[in-house]
DNA sequence: AAGGTTTTGTATGCTACCGTACAAACCATG
DNA sequence: CATGGTTTGTACGGTAGCATACAAAACCTT
């Protein structure tokens, strides 16, 4: 069943907070390939991702284009409307499909001036996709195909209810910025080594921990920030 | 002379915020190579540049790094302190020599309770920053060195009175996470086209509109993100 | 079961960048 | 002005990933 719960940052929310937003949320289905907002255009909506995984892609001029984060359940899609910019150059395409729960930007901004502590929160997720963002670039710079492939199967695994993902090579070559030819082989290798068996536009991880042996250190660097300033099950006050 | 409102973020306070903040700002040389924070380091205090220009530096295990962003008289340095994260995986180095003002981190963050502006306006700032560091991330998978070391020398100069900066390729070459001989070559193509001119530890910007046709779109989509976020003279309000 | 479409596998030559190594130029200092 | 360390130039082989092209396999539709 579909529960705002499901997604973690609504499940960290005081009580009362969330009682005063819940009313006003309201569930979307994610389609696989759905344009949540176009680079430059203007939101409306902030999106609670429950089972949907949503991609944020730059696309360049070029027609290349890579992922510079993805949002899922841990999250919150929208950050650049409380952070006052309204837009943000890159795009925001459904990655797995699933669901979200959204809300109208209004009635979310206008909790930050009555209450701090969901802003608050709110800005230590931004942190931790700041985290993530830093770690592509770096990633992107220095590490394999390969580890990056590793990487992003850990990365999309953890939010994820199976150990199986529904997912063509094109697709994540596209994530990646890189050549589909480039994922083939990474992949192929993987399946040689046993860590993971793939068909067609599907993806099943076997072994987890072959696949963090194999990966850079930017899986762990990302996981770890993620945990430490979301996981905690208090919220700290900031003075 | 050094004013504080050299920092274009202190300039953009509303005059009543200024005031406020204003006496518990510290003038601080910043010495080329200091080491403002380590990775993983707790930030006593916020830093707004104004002729310094410190750099974001990720570090990997194996040695290798890469410049997530820049930090200049444009900026502050601390994000995320108010972002309630306190610590980030990446130090800050100075990058050009100059002089910050700094000020206590738990003075500013009490500003956040009782005003919604200063905050807003770091947020938007931060939002900038993120765009940076999305761009940064393409930036490094899809153009070449040529054309990064053309972003870089731009940004950089953007930050800069005159158009000379003073700076090794070695350590160009660590900012853009690239080899030394790979700056070099650029750099001499460059030159041979008569862009720059170079000699040990300097380099004269010549031909600014010859770079800016040489880069990738990169440097423009940095360089309108904080235009439009920061340079509009009024604060606009959230809702 | 057949045919068409999408996805995956494989091959080829090419290029940008890497790692390493060393020589040349520069400039600061004694 | 000589010397020594730093910075820049150049060269070489190696390789990861590119672009392109096409074949084989998997899946879907009818």
């Amino acid at each position: 069943m579909n529960d705002p719960k499901q997604n973690h940052l609504l499940a960290k929310l005081l009580e009362l907070d969330f009682e005063r937003i819940a009313p006003h949320l309201e569930l979307v289905p994610m389609l696989l390939g759905d344009l949540i907002y176009e680079s430059g255009g203007k939101l409306q909506h902030f999106y609670f991702p429950t089972t949907a995984i949503v991609s944020l892609h730059y696309l360049l001029e070029n027609g290349n284009s890579s992922e510079i984060a993805g949002v899922g359940n841990e999250g919150i899609l929208g950050v650049s409307l409380f952070m006052g910019g309204n837009t943000t150059p890159s795009r925001a395409i459904v990655q797995t499909g699933g669901y979200a729960y959204r809300i109208k930007a209004g009635i979310l901004l206008q909790e930050f001036h009555q209450v701090g502590e969901v802003l608050r929160l709110l800005l230590r997720y931004t942190q931790a996709l700041l985290t993530h963002m830093s770690q592509t670039a770096v990633c992107n710079r220095h590490h394999s195909v390969e580890q990056q492939l590793c990487r992003w199967l850990l990365l999309t695994l953890d939010r994820l209810p199976s150990n199986e993902l529904t997912m063509t090579q094109e697709l994540i070559a596209s994530m990646l910025g890189v050549r589909r030819e480039g994922v083939t082989e990474a992949a192929g290798r993987l399946q040689a080594a046993g860590y993971i068996r793939y068909r067609r536009g599907h993806i099943t991880v076997l072994d987890r921990a072959g696949l963090e042996q194999k990966t850079c250190e930017c899986y762990g660097v990302v996981k770890k920030e993620f945990a430490r300033l979301l996981s905690e099950a208090k919220q700290q006050r900031l003075l």
